[in-house]
DNA sequence: GTTTTTGCAAATGATTTGCATGGAT
DNA sequence: ATCCATGCAAATCATTTGCAAAAAC
């Protein structure tokens, strides 16, 4: 890794006509040390400690700005709040339906069959979404 | 079939321990004739059709009630209002990024890697929820 | 008769929007 | 100098909650 953080998402920006700011910046890095999915909220609180002042409106239209760019998976896993994933390699999510608590499945989802389907229709898929529900060991035990 | 949709109903309510009401009764005929997933709000708005009076809070409670009972699937399909779809085998769904149409795939998805990697970590996954998203043909039309 | 369900109104909470200022190009 | 991005405050919208009245058991 010869690249920065900082670098590849100026490029990314650069290249797609939109501007370097702090703010995004900051949100870039962030993302890539928690490596893993979080809440708006979450990301803003961590991000709000480095650049103070941070709204949370900015926080939403740059995760979308991300999302468009591909640098971010917005996963929808139940509940009220979306999750944004910095991993963008696709893997599969375990939702428990008793605490809400999301994680990663290390497991690969084959789903050209549905992709086919999707085709077939005129569509075009360009990302699959697989989200597991049950209850997780922590909630069973108790 | 020689029992109806308010024989089946009505004797899946008791063996839960609920009771019988109209509002629960007019929900599931309105479900199971709709044959697909719908927003409450449009599930609310043809029931109330029959059933004058019906209140959103006890739309939101009966589907709630059903979901528990595996009568109806919740289906996060991204944005904002979830799905409740009648259509409770398994099946994938594919959602528009431009219109937020959303469509059944008649595909089976092979998930079981993914079960297996969240029973190895002591999770019991009831549900797999599929979701393919891009552009559906109408939209890559235009 | 007792307990669950319902309807109403209000609360909640995540996300979005309008608009004026500030910052990147 | 121009136009995009940000922050603030307020709006929006789906969903939930508290509570008294009505209905199922």
């Amino acid at each position: 890794m010869t690249t920065t953080a900082d670098e590849r998402l100026s490029a990314a920006l650069r290249a797609a006509g939109h501007r370097v700011t702090s703010q995004r910046l900051v949100l870039y890095r962030v993302l890539g040390e928690l490596g893993r999915h979080a809440h708006a909220e979450e990301i803003a609180r961590v991000s709000s400690e480095r650049l103070p002042g941070l709204s949370l409106p900015t926080v939403y239209a740059t995760l979308e700005l991300f999302e468009g760019l591909g640098l971010v998976r917005r996963v929808d896993a139940g509940g009220p709040a979306a999750l944004f994933d910095p991993r963008t390699e696709p893997h599969a999510h375990f939702a428990c339906r008793a605490c809400g608590t999301v994680s990663d499945l290390e497991a690969a989802v084959d789903a050209r069959a549905a992709q086919v389907a999707a085709r077939a229709t005129g569509a075009e898929p360009d990302h699959v979404e697989v989200v597991l529900r049950g209850l997780c060991g922590a909630c069973r035990a108790s």
